[in-house]
RNA sequence: GGGCGAUUAGCUCAGCUGGUUCAGAGCACCUGCCUUACAAGCAGGGGGCCACUGGUUCGAAUCCAGUAUCGCCCACCA
């Protein structure tokens, strides 16, 4: 069989996957086994794949990978969300674009058109995470709009309804005017922007010319004014409090109160007070009874309120209204301002506050156990600093607004029989809203004819929050053998920006809904940055396409690269160099594996001395490391643990053992060694399988014939094994005289080819087994212990002595200059060490061990030097 | 404004319970090599006052305090 120089992953990986799938080695169903399980953070439905997914995908697919070969019934639970705000928005452009306004849509056509949406574009993203590599049971893909799902959402927000966790409220919301709904705050992104102060003088009523002025950023709104307040502190403007203020423009009078939330130091120390329009002013108003005057229409254009700006938008208002008011006279100055706008994160728009009716979920009693949770370690936040935040956030929780003004999503189910504040009744359905309406009218002829069912959807997160529960349908089905297996799930792989959104509702939602936390450990990723250190964004352009960067690297080499310099909660700086280097990696393996391919067996051929010690080097090593690896898993340290794999394998595997038991040119390798060498090659594989899971299993399938339930993917992981130190210190002992002969070939410019004679001088132990790896490695014709007669370069490896016979070819000044410098070092080593030891204080007051060690330091720095001193002759 | 975290080689980061397994890795860089697995490679090399200032200690990259810079989160200053 001829096998091609370089690694060309494409068709690789696309065979593997589907023999994958076609076995169902992805999928899970309850079994004798422990199960292990993930359930994905469902992307937006019609999204598409990009690298902050890839990083969270990865991660995933390699813990869940492992489980699997650990021995888990590994489960990992795909879906997607309909990301309510997001696909609406998505679909109401696509309309506009062609022609067609929502407003003009029934409810009904509007669903339409977007389900054709959700379905032309809808999976996508399952799709591509495929050709990542993930190994999820399709089977179980869920969707957030799903009938079942439907079914659950609607349910827990009946049950807390009746629990009185939910009510109706007139609140201050942030309003997106563009997308006519609300957002919560989460949503809002507030950043510092360029405004300006405007002062302004509002005449007192009744006063022969006095004025009270105030400084306002927003002086479209003086519309809806309906006090101005000041510091009760002020002497300055105590003589007007009671008095009554005229509104410039509107000339309405306004009360002048007295309220401790006003500034004296700020602007004038007078604040204007418009509660429909600002969260504080509300709570003034509501302080002191004051008037509410809304001034806008959805769009934040004015209403009748707004008086000859009605129909204007708020920003053409503010202009227009700041020369009325210079004209008038009203206006005293301008300044420049820097302060914090809100803007929605969906469509950039000024949010504006709002007082609207809403539905809200009372938070405080939900929060408490999944703060108990985090505290006491029955979930645990990757990394832990995350959990300060956590805790802040919960402990200050506010209440959640769970009503959007769109269509797309779980519809309300509350039904109106009538136009007073209470005249509804919520319920799982129209037939069961009937009978509540019925019973709470009295009425018994009340048909769902009469009944209007609330026009507003829920919140996105208010059905992702159940996500780890309604998978497995223990909303609607408690008792349910899935539910009863799967539930806790083990891990959430995760970004921290959705750590309130999404993660500490779903802790809430589990103990409310299941009685049990949802998942025990949070694994929260950086953020995906460009070299420049932004964050990769469409409008940046700055995000590489993760399907191209496939299709030119391969998977296994994305996946590296994702992984290679991504510790938990750090963001990740990415450069597609890193992807280089997983596909390097990639053609190094493949390359290893060509090499013993490559080779022929000689059945009857005693296994050489050589082959046998690099065999047993090797297997301690691999315990060695993989131990660490293991270490690394247990605390996350994903990243860490791909290192150290990379390097078991590039350099001890392949630039060491292969070298070592590389046999002679034109010999053939011994039956023993060989098969030992496969068994090395299959553990390497079963630990790199996660990280890399294409390569592997073609490798794997290449070493010989195996049955599909013989594949990689579900083959069993290595054990910890002990290992033998001492070999592991001869080993690198070993790896140093090599690197010493190396180097002098290399300095004196000999032929790898040309043999040279090696001479030792053992001043401490050496485990003799290894020379015959030397001679081998470095080809050696000759190796005999003692210092050589005549000319000859020499090394040191910790305290002995190396010596390279080299007639003609030695400077002898050159290798005394060496020796000196080697003495110098040491010296001074000493020296320093000895400082350490005549300070009393040191010596009394280090730990035995401690001093005991400096003592062992100070004897080998003096037998160093005597050793480099005999050499020098003196 | 409040809180949290970071600062170690040109870049990205390890360095866990203070003591040569403490100054490390990968990438990048430099010098040789197309050596019969791999130039997507091999062999070798240079490079750091561990942000700054103090303190604790026999001993500090590591613990403490302050300063500076950066990042993140929270918050209603018009």
């Amino acid at each position: 069989m001829e096998i091609p120089a370089k690694y060309s992953p494409q068709e690789v990986e696309r065979k593997w996957y589907e023999f994958w799938e076609k076995q169902g080695f992805f999928n899970s169903d309850p079994d004798d086994r422990e199960p292990y399980v993930i359930v994905i953070p469902p992307p937006n439905v019609t999204g598409v794949l990009h690298m902050g997914h890839m990083l969270n995908n990865t991660l995933q697919d390699v813990l869940i990978r492992r489980a699997r070969l650990k021995g888990y019934n590994a489960l990992w639970v795909p879906g997607t969300d309909h990301a309510s705000i997001a696909t609406e928005a998505k679909v109401v452009a696509k309309l506009k674009s062609e022609g067609v306004e929502k407003k003009d849509l029934t409810r009904d056509e509007f669903l339409n058109h977007a389900w054709d949406w959700t379905h032309k574009h809808g999976g996508i993203i399952l799709k591509q995470l495929r050709y990542l590599g993930a190994s999820c049971d399709w089977r179980r893909t869920k969707f957030t709009l799903d009938p079942d799902m439907y079914e659950s959402v609607i349910k827990v927000f009946v049950d807390l309804y009746n629990k009185g966790k939910i009510y109706r409220g007139y609140r201050m919301v942030n309003w997106d005017p563009e997308a006519r709904t609300t957002v919560s705050d989460e949503e809002v992104i507030y950043a510092d922007e360029q405004g300006k102060l405007y002062y302004l003088r509002y005449p007192i009523a009744g006063s022969d010319g006095e004025y009270i002025e105030i400084a306002t950023t927003r002086p479209e709104t003086i519309l809806g004014d309906t006090a101005i307040a000041v510091s009760p502190e002020n002497e300055k403007y105590r003589k007007f409090v009671g008095k009554k203020a005229i509104v410039p423009i509107a000339n309405r009078e306004i009360p002048i109160i007295a309220d401790d939330y006003v500034d004296p130091e700020f602007g004038t120390g007078a604040l204007k007070i418009t509660p429909a329009h600002d969260p504080n002013d509300k709570e003034i108003g509501d302080r002191h009874g004051l008037e509410v005057i809304d001034i806008f229409n959805e769009d934040a254009t004015l209403n009748e309120y707004g008086l000859h700006y009605e129909g204007m938008d708020r920003f053409e208002v503010r202009k227009a209204i700041v020369k009325e008011l210079e004209a008038k006279g009203y206006l005293v100055k301008t300044e420049a301002h820097m302060h914090r706008v809100g803007r929605s994160e969906r469509t950039k728009a000024v949010i504006e506050p709002r007082l609207s009716r809403q539905w809200f979920l009372k938070m405080k009693e939900l929060a408490r156990p999944a703060i108990d949770a985090v505290r006491n370690g029955d979930v645990k936040l990757i990394p832990k600093k995350f959990e300060n935040t956590y805790f802040h956030w919960m402990e200050n929780v506010r209440d959640w607004n769970i009503s959007r003004q769109l269509w797309w999503g779980h519809r309300i189910p509350a039904y109106y029989y009538g136009e007073g504040e209470d005249d509804f009744v919520v319920a799982e359905n129209l037939e069961q809203a009937v009978r509540l309406a019925r019973k709470k009218t009295g009425n018994q002829s009340l048909t769902d004819k009469d009944l209007r069912q609330d026009e507003d959807v829920l919140d996105t997160w208010f059905s992702s929050w159940l996500w780890p529960i309604t998978v497995f349908d223990g909303i609607r089905n408690p008792g349910n053998t899935d539910f009863q297996y799967y539930y806790p799930t083990n891990d959430l792989v995760t970004a921290p920006e959705i750590l309130f959104f999404w993660v500490a509702r779903m802790i809430m939602a589990g103990y409310e809904f299941a009685a049990e936390k949802p998942f025990e450990n949070v694994y929260l990723t950086g953020i995906v940055r460009d070299k420049l250190g932004r964050k990769m964004s469409k409008s940046l352009g700055n995000s590489p396409d993760p399907i191209m960067l496939i299709e030119k690297y391969g998977a296994d080499a994305v996946r590296v690269g994702m992984l290679l310099t991504s510790p938990a909660g750090n963001d990740l700086p990415f450069d597609e160099q890193l992807v280089v280097q997983g596909r390097n990696f990639a053609n190094k393996i493949w390359n290893g594996f060509r090499l013993v391919k490559s080779w022929k067996i000689d059945q009857t051929k005693e296994q050489p001395d050589y082959a046998a010690m690099a065999v047993e080097w090797y297997r301690n090593r691999f315990a060695q490391i993989f131990g660490q690896i293991e270490k690394d898993f247990e605390q996350y340290r994903i990243s860490e643990a791909l290192k150290k794999i990379y390097s078991l394998i590039w350099d001890d595997y392949s630039s060491w053992y292969l070298e070592m038991i590389k046999p002679y040119y034109g010999e053939k390798t011994d039956r023993k060694t060989y098969a030992a060498t496969i068994e090395i090659l299959e553990n390497n594989l079963k630990i790199l399988h996660p990280f890399m899971p294409f390569i592997t299993e073609e490798i794997w399938q290449h070493i010989r014939e195996r049955r599909p339930e013989e594949a990689l993917i579900v083959s069993n992981y290595p054990e910890m094994k002990e290992y033998s130190d001492s070999v592991i210190r001869a080993g690198e002992h070993m790896k140093e005289i090599i690197s010493g002969v190396r180097k002098i070939r290399k300095e004196k410019q000999i032929s790898p080819k040309t043999p040279l004679k090696l001479y030792a001088l053992l001043h401490e132990e050496f485990d003799e087994r290894f020379w015959p790896v030397i001679k081998k490695t470095v080809h050696l014709s000759e190796l005999e212990e003692g210092q050589p007669e005549g000319d000859s370069i020499s090394f040191r490896v910790g305290k002995n002595e190396y010596f390279i016979p080299l007639e003609g070819l030695v400077d002898p000044e050159e290798e005394k200059r060496k020796i000196r410098e080697e003495l110098e070092y040491l010296e001074g080593f000493l020296a320093s060490v000895r400082k350490k030891l005549q300070n009393a204080r040191f010596v009394q007051n280090a730990p035995p061990a401690v001093v005991e060690k400096e003592r062992k330091k100070e004897s080998d720095a003096m037998q160093k030097i005597s050793v480099l001193r005999r050499r020098l002759g003196e």
